[in-house]
DNA sequence: CCTGAGAAGTGGTCTATGCCACTTTCTACC
DNA sequence: GGTAGAAAGTGGCATAGACCACTTCTCAGG
């Protein structure tokens, strides 16, 4: 599989380079330059500087010219497309399993899941990080008798919603909550902060499409790295409604 | 501000359209075809659908075609009110003035209004409370170029947008953001918790029709008495709901 | 000295076109 | 009948050029 050189990718990485090496404010080179320089036609490189301005690391102005954002870690915001998982953020995810068991409810899941606290439950504990940081911690437990053949490749599974309808689970709607608090000891060393750190705890209640409560999800979010950000529109309709708009652009200075 | 209607957008318009029209997985017209149906170039055409791509809305399969997308996951926040305020929990709101001035904006607020440090703004600071119990703290701030003769009376009026339009001033978007935190001192005797306590932390940024920053809001909630709930629904569309997304930042404000 | 008009440079949009890579379908050969 | 391969249709990438909108700077004219 040789290297399917792309030219745009080439020029992203030459101004990540750039990014890199020049302070924030800093104007990077024209774009009509930018197509001498590296021999490239200019929608190219348009293409190439507007990922990175979506992704908050360079900031245009019509008539001005291209710099370097000032914020230079902020990543991109996702929309999460497929499955109904908590928002993400840009980067890299990836997540380390802490606990894997098939274990009671207890009295509080059992509660919320509408089962007697000896009912067995898949329970899963993972870390999740971004770029290899820890972000969150996510607690996840969905009713054996739902699923009762659910192994843990289907729980770590990228579309586990998708795994679910596999094993005949049709997920309809959630009621998800989101409160702040902070870190107690042991969150505080697995995410890596201080104790007492501010926090987001979000709790999700799933349920499917016979009304079944199919899942409890508890994480915790770290407060300093995860932030919820809303764009709302006022317009032609009645609501405060806004159609899915991915960016809030680059902040100028 | 004229509609400068741009092909781009008449396209994504379009294709709106159909992805409401149509059932999810259901393909759309080639790329080459829409461009003979709408009378633009190819590139124009890639660019609406990279941007309904991106928002989840379509998805494209290399030499298969593109289709309207699966499901898409929206999330309602309750908010019960029609305007466009934050998000408010039941009960009775009342409110206490804390400070009121005509003051300069100073480096922070200014930046995230587009002022000068040295511009006046209209400042009020107040405690909200819900039956009476302390619930937030808002600071409320509003250049004085924009509205000159705005009263104390008009910042503390229920419908505060409905008085800016009498101002002239038409507020069309806002950017919120939120994030866990703990009180300070001052914060924790107003809001009658302990020092330390969660806490939510709302930033809104306004901005009018003309594109001017028309207010900056930053509030304090009590992580005890208020939380955030959003329904989420599987397959529904858009529309008529908020949707929330974050992002990581390594520079919080 | 100040001011205003224009030049020059920037990003913003759009066109017309070519070729490549991948998928599906149909066809011709075995 | 089965199968390999060509053909057709799709999105993916890239080019060269044109014109527009906005900002900044310069310089001539007052």
């Amino acid at each position: 599989m040789a290297e399917a050189i792309l030219k745009r990718e080439r020029v992203r990485d030459y101004l990540l380079e750039l990014i890199e090496t020049h302070p924030a404010g800093a104007p990077i080179p024209a774009e009509r330059v930018l197509c001498q320089q590296l021999s490239v036609s200019r929608p190219t490189i348009r293409s190439a500087v507007e990922e990175l301005v979506n992704t908050g690391l360079l900031v245009r102005q019509h008539g001005r010219g291209t710099f370097v954002a000032r914020a230079k870690i902020t990543q991109e915001m996702v929309s999460d497309t497929g499955s109904m998982s908590l928002p993400q953020a840009g980067g890299t995810w990836s997540s380390r399993v802490l606990e894997h068991a098939r274990i009671p409810a207890g009295a509080r899941v059992g509660r919320r899941l509408h089962l007697s606290p000896a009912a067995d439950i898949h329970y899963i504990a993972r870390l999740r990080l971004v770029d290899g940081e820890p972000m969150a911690l996510e607690y996840l437990h969905v009713p054996a008798q739902v699923a009762p053949s659910l192994t843990l490749h289907d729980m770590e599974s990228g579309d586990f919603y998708e795994r679910l309808r596999e094993h005949g689970v049709h997920v309809s709607e959630a009621v998800q909550s989101i409160e702040p608090t902070v870190v107690n000891d042991s969150e505080a060393s697995l995410l890596g902060v201080p104790v007492l750190a501010p926090a987001l705890l979000f709790e999700r209640l799933t349920t499917d499409a016979e009304g079944r409560q199919v899942e409890y999800v508890h994480s915790i979010y770290r407060g300093d790295r995860y932030r919820i950000v809303s764009r709302l529109t006022l317009g032609a309709s009645p609501r405060n409604t806004v159609d899915v708009q991915a960016r809030v652009s680059g902040d100028p200075f």
